[in-house]
DNA sequence: CATGGTTGGTACAGTGAGTGCAGTATTTAC
DNA sequence: GTAAATACTGCACTCACTGTACCAACCATG
């Protein structure tokens, strides 16, 4: 259901050397932030360690932090694939809701615990914090399918989507950090707060 | 009532010549970023302008971006120092949209129009994305004093400062972009959110 | 008012991220 | 089988930012 917009392609031998070549300068990379630090390691470093040149890495990644977040592309792909698959015949803030407690189910440890180290590193809280801003950019839009694109709608469906992304953030960085139940917590969150005034309870859920 | 943490100091030329310098540099900055565009100034060419040499342009800022937003420093300082002034007598909630909104009345239609512009360079984006950070950590700090460090409190403190500036941020750039009330429009949103729940209505407003 | 430490600014050399461009080799398409 | 597309390379370049040594004006103390 989610793969519906996206047509999967044969993958000839050289798109999966493209991809060989992208997943080994992240892992470098990822390996090399964590032993070294962000800023002690070079793209150099990183490129060499992966076999390419330092060229190939900018081909790869536009900026040195990228490669700290490879798959984020995608993911946002397949997070507005998502929202849009249930656009607009539904509640909208329902749908959001079941559609980030999904996201929340589907972040495995391995990534929770990546994402926990990388928000202690500045640069790569900045990174990060872009990377953020993408889905509430994509929530917002979601919503404004729903309410339209009036000043009223714009400030009501952008207010929303920082506060979804902030709650998840939060739930991210501090639930991840000390074991609690991430997707619970953010839920809750979000249930306090727009429980009443802007949806129905999830009953369903 | 704000500055009770800080005392003014005498202010002999030297300190003077060195606001100057900075002040200057921060103007040329900004109108050189608004005539030609972010990436296409260069750090020579703002300090040239404002008479220094290059070096001393990073003596006053970390970042050419951080000269887009001179007086952040001291706002967040009279931010926090307004939250504090009220601990931990009050309601925290309440406190917060207290001190909030007289931040966002006190928020002038040329700083607004900057904003509005610089939020629109995305290099510029980040720059103003980490400086939210800022105050959000800050709000969390002042409600972790309210209501404690255990894990469920930093969650729950961090949630409601990331949603308080998300709000903000879109009340900010979506109404300030289209002449509405951003302070009636964040409060609104806020109160929607955290009316029941977090404390009680501001009947004093 | 002398004098010595402090400090705002300068000059210079260097590192490293990121880009444009020309070229090579392999792969894919017709 | 040939030609266009493309993953990658090498090189030269710009520019943000840093470390260091230095100068000159200031300020505090006697």
């Amino acid at each position: 259901m989610a793969q519906s917009l996206h047509t999967d392609r044969p993958l000839g031998p050289r798109e999966r050397q493209r991809r060989e070549t992208r997943r080994n300068l992240a892992e470098h990379a990822i390996r090399l932030f964590k032993a070294q630090g962000f800023d002690e390691t070079t793209v150099e470093e990183i490129a060499s360690a992966a076999g390419v040149s330092t060229r190939t890495f900018f081909l790869h990644f536009p900026t040195k932090a990228a490669a700290a977040f490879p798959d984020h592309g995608e993911r946002v792909i397949d997070f507005v694939d998502r929202l849009m698959d249930g656009a607009p015949h539904v509640n909208p803030m329902f749908h959001l809701r079941v559609v980030l407690r999904a996201r929340l189910e589907t972040t495995d440890p391995s990534r929770l615990a990546r994402y926990t180290l990388l928000s202690r590193v500045p640069e790569l809280r900045d990174e990060d914090a872009r990377t953020d801003r993408d889905y509430e950019s994509a929530i917002a839009d979601y919503l404004m399918l729903h309410w339209g694109r009036a000043p009223e709608a714009e400030l009501r469906a952008n207010a929303v989507a920082n506060t979804v992304i902030g709650v998840a953030r939060a739930a991210l960085s501090v639930g991840g950090e000390h074991g609690l139940d991430v997707r619970g917590a953010a839920d809750d969150m979000l249930q306090r707060m727009f429980g009443s005034p802007f949806d129905e309870p999830l009953h369903s859920l």
